[in-house]
DNA sequence: GTTGACATATGACAACTTGTCATATATAAT
DNA sequence: ATTATATATGACAAGTTGTCATATGTCAAC
């Protein structure tokens, strides 16, 4: 987490910085990635990145978690579109991030966080912002039509959310070396868990 | 992929060069680990190292391999004892596996392969040993009962597999931070892909 | 408006890191 | 014995990170 003078930047300033940062783990994977870049673009002096950050991982929680939260507001706008249907709408998120990331662009943004993403900085996030995520997901869980299916507790649409989310990125990573063969394999895994809940 | 000098080398001074790099990132993560460390402990010089393997990650992924061999074979060693149980063996591999990921050594190369497996990774020895791997997968499959489940065919058994391997090692990295209340929903998650082609 | 107290900024620095390459040595082949 | 080829070496350049003494702001109080 970013130290509290960070915080007190001026918001010119601190776009600035993490502006910079994002445009170097765009380019490079993280371990490739180098302080000395971002400070030199962002202009600012090696002491005062140290000033504001913890370490290099610390800036680059902070850029993801940006990008998180704005994943979290395009998936709900793609549940409002689908009438709430949970698994239409991972299937159209699977197709449009895959789109995205799959644009031989040097500047991928998307991509990179996706390669970078391991199992722990999964739940970065939900760890660290444990109380927006649960606004999220409630406002998220409220729109999802249950209609159709038989569920024991909300507990049950929780796991199958985690379920769900696990596979889409999973199977976005793997897209990027596979792409036909993945995409086949994504959708019929979404119509297993829909199956479990359905058929009762 | 280490070079064919590597693969030449004898036995013992393979076996030694592997040791201090399985040391090292037992120690400490990729990122954090130094060649510098692991060529001193192995007792070979920097530019015999670089003979051996093009960067510090082809060591890591030949280290890994081996221990994704061995994960297989204990998966296997787990269907067995389970009499083909598929669901029962990842609730067992998951108990045994936490175990032995939560004991606080400082030696625990279990964590943090656990830790820095990425999404990249996980895929990698299915991606870089796809014969060796399809040998592994048919003979576990065969090993699976399959008596008490309506199967659409060997695709969907597959499937199901990807998605418990993957809810595994998701599971197992969560629990590192919040063991009790992961386990439950690990547990739930994988009833909901039973009951999905049990009760049809 | 001067003083003092505190927050913030700076870049030189030590102590590392990596990958390369000219050179040395070992091994095999003629 | 000579040549050719494979393997080993460590000094080196060019980079990395985190620290710290020092400098420069900022702002309240006298």
């Amino acid at each position: 987490m970013p130290t509290e003078t960070f915080k007190n930047l001026s918001d010119e300033k601190k776009q600035s910085i993490l502006n910079a940062a994002k445009n170097e783990f765009s380019k490079v994977s993280f371990s490739e990635s180098s302080i000395n870049k971002i400070i030199k673009e962002a202009g600012i002096s090696r002491g005062s990145f140290y000033m504001y950050f913890i370490d290099k991982e610390d800036l680059y929680e902070t850029v993801i978690e940006n990008q998180l939260k704005k994943n979290f507001k395009f998936l709900r706008d793609e549940l409002i579109k689908s009438d709430g249907d949970i698994f239409k709408t991972y299937i159209n998120i699977y197709e449009k991030l895959l789109k995205k990331v799959s644009k031989n662009k040097t500047n991928n943004f998307n991509k990179h966080i996706l390669l970078n993403m391991n199992f722990k900085s999964d739940n970065l996030f939900i760890r660290k912002n444990k109380v927006q995520y649960k606004k999220y997901i409630e406002e998220f869980i409220s729109l999802i039509n249950t209609n159709n299916y038989n569920l024991e507790d909300k507990e049950e649409l929780l796991d199958i959310i985690d379920m769900l989310t696990l596979l889409l990125i999973h199977s976005l990573v793997k897209s990027l070396n596979n792409p036909s063969e993945v995409k086949i394999r994504y959708i019929r895994q979404v119509s297993i868990i829909e199956r479990s809940i359905k058929e009762r």
